[in-house]
RNA sequence: GCGCGCUUAGCUCAGUUGGUAGAGCAUUCCCUUGACGUGGGAAGGGUCGUAGGUUCAAGUCCUACAGCGCGCACCA
């Protein structure tokens, strides 16, 4: 232990000069962070031998992307994750907690494409794929010692030497392991099907990735026009919001059963609409709502996810006619348009909705236009309007059978029965339901990325697209004119594997010799990433370890600010956790978040709440002062108390009321035990709070000092025992919520002798 | 459409397995140089969303309804 700061110029022990004046979280934060962490007990193969009999506690930290900096969210989940690994610690736990962060390909690249395009007006690919990899490698650097830095502040007992970065090398190695894998057991395919395009962020991004919002649109009711041969006007109407899309039509859908258009079922048109040749089959399809607009719905396979599959299930061809920049590629040009406002090719999607109502109204076609609600597909991270357009990318098969260990399943039943069996308990218990919901709802998932910030496909071509020419594996093939896969993989992909690959997997030496660490005992995180995180977590250790990633899920709800609005950039709402710990000390920020907020619940910031415990701080430190003041002439008493003695043989030097205060503290401290056990960190801190403040201080230490003036000898020695006892199980008990200053106050009572964080819990 | 959450003091929220309401902040009054960059004491303020039900007893369990928020699906 690093004594040096704990003296003076003269070698004296300098404490009970710091006892004297008012407690200062940041002279002291920073110098005893330095101290837990030369100790070395952040690592639990460092830690004393006491400290690993209750078996093993790991727990990862969910990676913070490295966008930019943490903000009070990221300070409330660092909050609880520290509190329940030094409660572990002090249970006598071997306790691992692995930090980490997330390199988040499309939010960071598309946060450093921005501030480029800002700064030098040039787009990616003016600076070329390396160049831009270079700019972003720069980018994490900085924001990955922010980061750090933040972490370190809160006073996070973590475990930096084996800090994990989601792009490493290590965890390269495992992405490329768990693809190899799953391709060959054919649970990762390359497919060509309608995915949702990001025109704004050029990428395919994943279902999970589309926010809705909910706009006014029009619906508009019209024909397609008069058949090319027989001039007769075809029948059927169709609705739709987007009839610029109508170029792209293949077939017009009705119910089976529906009366009016039962005749027409199996006829085929040609017609010509908004300057582009289309062929319409009427086909019957029981998914389609005869109540619904006109009864009959216009098949776009290649711009509607619901289109493609009716198409699949009837065998009708794909015409795309919208591209990249979601422009259209088909209809009018400025040569054979009728009239200028009726150019729809080279046209935005939403020029080009207008020119085709024009064209439609200048033909008598349109029969309605209403005003309707309806939701529009946006991309979370670039804002975007989603395009359907038809792609080839790779996928991941949550529905395809496969042996697992000898049985049958799916990825899908997988994720499923790790929750239904127990194997993995959520907390709050009723998000078990939401997530029973997605996984029933859930589609394969699309993990090709048209960015270059990731980890690349481990999939080489050579040219023509037969088999032989395709290499899956986990290094590259040997061999000449083998181009690897341009596309990276969505960043869940690797975050899946995190729980073992911080562990060493796939390296059997490495993971072997961690295995007593997996599954992990708990996953704290905010329940907003319970689809993205945890089910693919569950995912990919169910399938790749055959075991769960961790035993219990513990989810922490958002913090919003004073207007109940979410935290983000945009809004310019962040209150950067750093400026509170400054203004107020980490324990006081961490006490403040974590104070009645269950879990799963949302909560709002309040700086006055902050400063609360700013207050509640200042008010141990005098607590502190008192005791120490008023037991320093009993060295040998104190040292005595610290060195945990048993109460049952303090009993007899206690007088009858100071035994019923000891009682009545081993009370609370038995009650608060349990709720810990519980995660119900949000009552104990509220508890141990209130028992500082106004059982000790209020009560028993202004009667002290009446017993310190006039009591008896025995009364006075029987005090000092008591708020020794009291004290000193006190600041255990409130040391994994204020790690700070609890381990400050130890120390001054201890005279340095002894380090708070690797002291027993006791009940 | 399916599902979830919230509705408790002016504000922000607690309230473990049912036993006649709590905290912080705010407000008012009084006291205090004290271990306290203040602290202590006291006060005011709530038909616990509405209506039923179960029970000796309901903020707490059940049903219905309302308002707000959210997730998923649909979105022709």
């Amino acid at each position: 232990m690093d004594k040096e700061n704990d003296m003076d110029n003269n070698g004296k022990p300098n404490i009970p000069e710091r006892f004297l004046k008012p407690y200062d979280p940041a002279t002291t934060e920073d110098r005893v962070y330095e101290m837990w962490e030369k100790s070395g007990y952040f690592n639990p193969d460092k830690l004393p031998e006491r400290n690993g009999k209750g078996g093993p506690f790991s727990m990862v930290l969910p990676p913070p992307n490295v966008t930019g900096q943490l903000h009070l969210g990221s300070a409330l989940m660092l909050a609880i994750e520290d509190i329940m690994a030094r409660y572990a610690r002090m249970k006598g736990k071997k306790t691992l907690w692995i930090p980490g962060t997330d390199h988040a390909a499309i939010a960071t690249q598309a946060v450093v494409e921005k501030e480029i395009q800002k700064k030098e007006g040039k787009s990616r690919h003016d600076l070329g794929r390396d160049e831009l990899l270079r700019r972003i490698d720069a980018h994490v650097k900085t924001t990955h010692d922010v980061i750090v830095s933040q972490i370190r502040k809160l006073g996070c007992s973590i475990d930096w030497s084996r800090e994990a970065f989601t792009l490493d090398d290590k965890r390269n190695l495992a992405v490329r392991t768990a693809f190899k894998r799953m391709y060959d057991d054919g649970l990762i395919y390359r497919g060509f099907r309608v995915v949702n395009w990001d025109p704004k962020g050029q990428t395919t991004i994943s279902d999970d990735e589309i926010e809705y919002e909910t706009r006014k649109a029009k619906l508009y009711t019209f024909k397609y026009g008069k058949d090319a041969k027989t001039g007769e006007l075809i029948p059927i109407a169709i609705s739709t919001t987007r009839p610029e899309t109508k170029l792209g039509d293949t077939a017009i859908a009705v119910n089976p059963d529906d009366a009016r258009y039962k005749p027409f079922i199996s006829r085929e048109f040609d017609a010509v609409f908004a300057g582009e040749p289309i062929h319409l089959k009427i086909v019957a399809d029981p998914s389609v709502e005869p109540g619904f607009g006109t009864g009959a719905l216009g098949v776009t396979p290649a711009h509607s996810m619901i289109d493609w599959e009716m198409a699949q299930r009837h065998g009708l061809p794909l015409k795309q006619v919208i591209g990249e920049y979601a422009r259209m590629t088909a209809g009018f040009d400025e040569h054979s348009a009728p009239a200028p406002a009726f150019v729809v090719k080279g046209k935005k999607v939403a020029e080009a909705r207008e020119a085709v109502v024009a064209w439609l109204k200048a033909e008598g076609l349109l029969e309605k236009e209403e005003e309707i609600e309806h939701n529009i597909a946006l991309a979370q991270r670039t804002g975007g309007v989603i395009e359907p357009l038809p792609k080839l990318q790779w996928f991941v098969a949550v529905n395809k059978e496969f042996d697992h260990n000898g049985q049958k399943t799916t990825l899908k039943k997988l994720m499923k029965e790790a929750v239904s069996s127990g194997a993995v308990k959520i907390i709050p218990e009723r998000f078990e339901k939401v997530y029973f919901n997605w996984i029933d709802n859930l589609r394969d998932w699309c993990i090709s990325r048209q960015i270059w910030y990731g980890h690349r496909i481990p999939v080489w071509y050579r040219e023509g697209e037969a088999p032989e020419n395709i290499f899956i594996g986990i290094d590259a093939p040997e061999g000449d004119g083998w181009m690897q896969d341009d596309d990276t993989l969505d960043t869940w992909f690797s975050s899946g594997l995190w729980t073992f690959s911080t562990l060493g997997w796939p390296d059997e030496k490495e993971f072997k010799a961690n295995k007593e660490y997996h599954p992990t005992t708990m996953l704290e995180t905010g329940w907003d990433i319970l689809f993205f995180w945890v089910a693919r977590m569950i995912l990919m250790s169910e399938y790749l370890l055959g075991e769960a990633p961790f035993k219990t899920v513990y989810l922490h709800g958002l913090v919003r600010d004073t207007k109940n609005r979410k935290i983000s950039k945009s809004l310019g709402n962040n209150i950067d956790p750093l400026d509170m710990i400054v203004k107020y000390g980490a324990d006081a920020v961490r006490m403040s978040l974590v104070v009645g907020v269950g879990p799963g619940n949302d909560s709002k910031i309040d700086e006055a709440k902050i400063k609360a415990y700013k207050l509640f701080a200042n008010k141990l430190w005098n607590i502190g002062r008192f005791v120490f003041e008023n037991t320093g002439d009993g060295e040998d008493l104190r040292s005595a108390i610290f060195d945990l003695r048993p109460k049952s043989s303090m009993d007899s030097e206690f007088t009858k009321k100071d035994k019923e205060y000891a009682d009545r503290l081993d009370e609370l401290m038995a009650e608060i035990t349990g709720e810990m056990d519980e995660y119900k960190f949000y009552i104990v801190a509220e508890k141990l709070y209130h028992y500082a403040w106004h059982e000790l201080a209020d009560v028993i230490l202004e009667e002290s000092k009446g017993i310190f003036r006039d009591g008896s000898e025995i009364e006075k020695k029987s005090r000092r025992r008591l708020l020794l006892y009291i004290f000193d199980k006190l600041l255990r008990a409130l040391h994994p919520f204020m790690p700070y200053i609890t381990e400050e106050i130890y120390r001054a009572l201890t005279s340095g002798q002894k380090m708070l964080m690797v002291e027993e819990w006791v009940a």
